[in-house]
DNA sequence: AGCACGCCGACT
DNA sequence: GTCGGCGTGCTC
């Protein structure tokens, strides 16, 4: 028998599947998506590889056998393959690249290689330097650590003195993360003999063992730290309980448990009329049980989550499973605790916030059927379920859900690509869905569902839409206009919540020289460093380059120096010169870096009912605070003004969503928008809350200057050291792509032209835009375009990335 | 990516 | 001659 099987190594050339003879004694268990160890190159090192088929013969000649299972357990089955096998083709990656990100990291082995010194006496320098180093560390090093001792390449010279037996090599295989074992223990005796068993104990004085028998007999088991602390006592007290034959003690595998709030179980609510309405044709395509997808176009605050825990209820019920897809950033505790009280233990999360060991935790809970639900962000969609009933993708329009990695992937692809398989209801939702999703829904392509009404008949909050021009004219400089600044004082007097916001992007606090017109850049990307007050030091948002704040201008030796720009620590230092009795908080990505960080933010000032909230994009979504009736943005140039096709879009959705933060208890809620361009139309139509007429608009734009949905984007991106070689190696890859425009498809190829932020950790970036009628049409073409330029030796330090659907900013 | 093979110059 | 440096090509 044999097996196709991809190795487990990083790199393009062996990105293909090599036939191995497979063991009698393994046959039944290689299988598709078992992990097995492969002797690979002349080295036959021992790497670890994942069976993609057993077929019956090869036409290879010179077969190795596979050497065995490198873990138990498959990682994948024939529909998980079936979507690896369409990712590497979709989004050009390794076969290894699509295996990592369907069957999660944590869940893979790894091997180390040590080096053992064995004769000391060799010759040559750069031998002698390596038995030097290995014997000061003990004779045995893991190879990648030696390595870091040189600077050119010791593997010839390791090679060398191997074969002369003054060295061997030795694989430690540790699988990357495992299972949690901890030890437990539960009662050695019989429930009715612990009474007489504590008199005994307490007679000869021994009071903490009597007490840890006494916690033991209430509970089945506890685990060994558990037992000492409630015990009061110490881990030799329960050993002699042991050794005295009261207790006994084990190893057990257990599920980490991930902190969260319970919550009070939730009995389902009734539903209104909108949420009947748009439930039943979700129902009724459930109960087909065939392939359908949805866009639900709901208000903030409309009900949706209870026409998705309704849904998933009906799906569960038939023993099929769902994933619920939400924003990285609203996966608050709030979010994951509605729907632990509702499914209880039948629920897994997977967010970015969990480490490792709690990933592979939640992954093996949902492999094994323990849970079927999942709620996560971007990678739960691919939850390892054996069969999927619903797939609900909530805010669909948030740009989180495009790959920023690769593989590149677009989550609404992967999964109506997995949706199809499993024959599964897909439902994307948003307020303010993307264009490109709403024109789908208008097209039939799928059907739309509409929820007009807020919830309790809420109305949506008033909004004044601010001119900054005229604050300026009336010779207002403060950030904070006339109105804003009223608002915010009666919010103040009222006892009322106030929500500041600002775009970080192209707000952070820059410095420049009022003399000379100095700015502090980056010396490793082209952009301008950020000022950070607690520390008094200027810093890159890119690479972290850090230093000392300028007292003086380092070109003309100035001492105008001034910081520019308004970040969330300038806002804030403004509110209080202005506001000097009000509490504030900050939350941007310096005050939320720490695990958990946010999570403690917004329960401060949910519970010490801080007065203003001033933070970036993050409080825009997942939080829910009943006395906040204002909320004020600082500025809606910042996100109009993008250069991407997307821009005016995502500056609908980002006001519709920070203004909807306002009012969403009893009390009206009101928001005040500042700008330069209130004639905007994006911001005239977000007063008026008018998504349906914003659509109208945009697709018109989009058709007449054929854009998505109209056509399909690739964005190729090139990065490399040398500027001149990168540029000219994106010219190479337009040369090469010509013969696209000889396809019937109508194409157009825009660049190359230096990225946005055109060089990044000293890598200069350039990039081409290749607007096409179907993308996918053209990735053979594309593939060979890129092997062109990385095997060519001219280019081979410029890397050259296909982007699917690119941000272009 | 690694590793071996093979070709080349510098040195015993 | 022979050691070591680096370019080339293959890995079931």
């Amino acid at each position: 028998m044999i097996a196709e099987v991809v190795v487990n190594y990083k790199s393009k050339k062996v990105d293909k599947l090599f036939d191995y003879k497979v063991p009698d004694e393994l046959g039944d268990k290689v299988c598709i998506g078992a992990c097995v160890t492969v002797p690979f190159g002349r080295a036959d090192k021992p790497k670890e590889g994942y069976v993609f088929s057993v077929k019956g013969k090869s036409s290879a000649k010179n077969l190795k056998s596979i050497l065995n299972l490198s873990r138990e357990d498959r990682i994948f089955d024939e529909k998980q393959l079936e979507l690896i096998k369409w990712m590497r083709e979709k989004y050009l990656v390794t076969y290894l690249d699509a295996v990592r990100t369907v069957a999660p990291s944590g869940t893979t082995v790894n091997s180390e290689e040590w080096i053992v010194l064995v004769n000391s006496e060799v010759r040559g320098s750069t031998a002698n330097e390596i038995v030097r180093i290995l014997a000061e560390n003990g004779g045995a090093m893991e190879i990648n650590r030696l390595m870091g001792y040189f600077e050119a390449s010791i593997s010839s010279s390791l090679a060398l003195l191997l074969k002369n037996g003054k060295i061997k090599t030795v694989f430690k295989e540790h699988q990357a993360v495992g299972d949690k074992v901890i030890r437990v223990a539960e009662l050695a005796i019989e429930p009715e003999a612990v009474c007489n068993t504590l008199e005994i104990l307490e007679r000869g004085n021994a009071l903490v063992q009597a007490k840890m028998l006494d916690i033991l007999s209430e509970c089945e088991r506890l685990s060994l730290a558990d037992l000492v602390h409630f015990s009061g006592g110490s881990y030799a007290a329960l050993r002699t309980l042991e050794k005295k034959g009261y207790i006994r003690t084990y190893e057990m595998t257990v599920l980490r448990e991930i902190s969260e709030n319970f919550t009070e179980p939730e009995k389902p609510k009734t539903l209104t009329n909108e949420q009947k309405k748009v439930l039943t044709p979700l129902l009724d395509a459930s109960d087909k049980g065939e392939y359908k997808s949805f866009l639900l176009h709901g208000v903030t605050g409309s009900g949706k989550t209870e026409v998705y825990m309704r849904l998933i209820s009906a799906v569960t019920k038939k023993g099929r499973k769902a994933i619920v897809l939400v924003p990285e950033i609203s996966l608050t505790p709030q979010t994951v605790a509605r729907f632990k009280a509702r499914f209880k233990e039948d629920v897994a999360v997977i967010h970015s916030g969990l480490s490792l060991g709690e990933r592979y935790d939640q992954w093996k809970k949902i492999r094994d059927g323990k849970a079927s639900i999942v709620v996560g962000a971007r990678s739960a969609i691919f939850a390892p379920f054996s069969d999927i009933g619903a797939i609900i993708i909530d805010e669909e329009h948030e740009r989180s859900y495009k790959s920023e990695m690769s593989p590149r992937y677009e989550t609404h692809e992967v999964a109506e690509f997995r949706a199809k398989q499993y024959g599964a209801v897909l439902v994307l939702a948003s307020a303010t869905p993307l264009v490109t999703s709403y024109y789908k829904a208008q097209n039939g392509e799928m059907e739309l569902l509409t929820m007009e009404k807020r919830f309790n008949n809420n109305k949506m909050p008033r909004v004044e839409i601010v001119d900054l021009r005229k604050e300026l004219e009336n010779g207002n400089r403060s950030i904070l206009s006339e109105n804003l600044k009223c608002a915010i004082s009666e919010n103040l007097k009222n006892k009322k919540q106030t929500i500041l916001f600002l775009n970080r992007r192209g707000y952070s606090t820059f410095v420049s020289c009022r003399s000379c017109g100095f700015v502090a850049e980056c010396p490793n990307c082209s952009i301008s460093l950020t000022y950070h007050k607690f520390s008094d030091t200027l810093k890159c948002h890119y690479c972290g380059y850090t230093v000392s704040n300028y007292k003086l201008c380092p070109e003309c030796g100035s001492k105008y120096i001034r910081y520019f720009g308004g970040g969330t620590q300038k806002v804030e230092e403004e509110i209080h010169r202005i506001f000097p009795e009000a509490t504030t908080v900050r939350m941007d990505i310096d005050t939320t870096s720490r695990k958990n960080s946010h999570e403690e933010i917004l329960k401060k000032f949910g519970e010490e009912k801080i007065d203003i909230l001033i933070g970036t994009q993050m409080v825009t979504k997942g939080l829910d605070f009943p006395d906040v009736t204002l909320v004020g943005v600082i500025s809606a140039d910042t996100m109009l003004n993008i250069d991407d096709y997307r821009a005016k879009e995502r500056a609908f959705s980002m006001l519709e969503q920070v203004t909807g933060r306002a009012g969403r208890a009893d009390c009206e809620g009101r928001s005040i928008v500042q700008t330069y361009s209130p004639d905007n139309s994006a911001v005239r139509l977000m007063q008026k809350h008018d998504y349906i007429q914003f659509y109208k608009d945009e697709i018109s734009v989009r058709k007449a200057m054929w854009y998505p949905p109209f056509c399909e984007m690739v964005g190729i991106i090139f990065s490399g050291r040398n500027e001149s070689a990168t540029q000219r190696c994106a010219r190479f890859f337009v040369k090469n792509i010509a013969e696209i425009a000889a396809q019937s498809q109508k194409t157009q190829i825009l660049g190359p032209i230096p990225a946005y932020i055109s060089k990044i950790k000293n890598k200069y970036i350039f990039r081409i835009l290749i607007k096409c009628e179907n993308c996918d049409m053209i990735t053979g073409i594309l593939a060979k375009a890129q092997k062109e330029c990385e095997g060519n030796p001219i280019y081979e330090n410029v890397s050259v990335v296909i982007d699917k659907n690119p941000d272009m900013g």
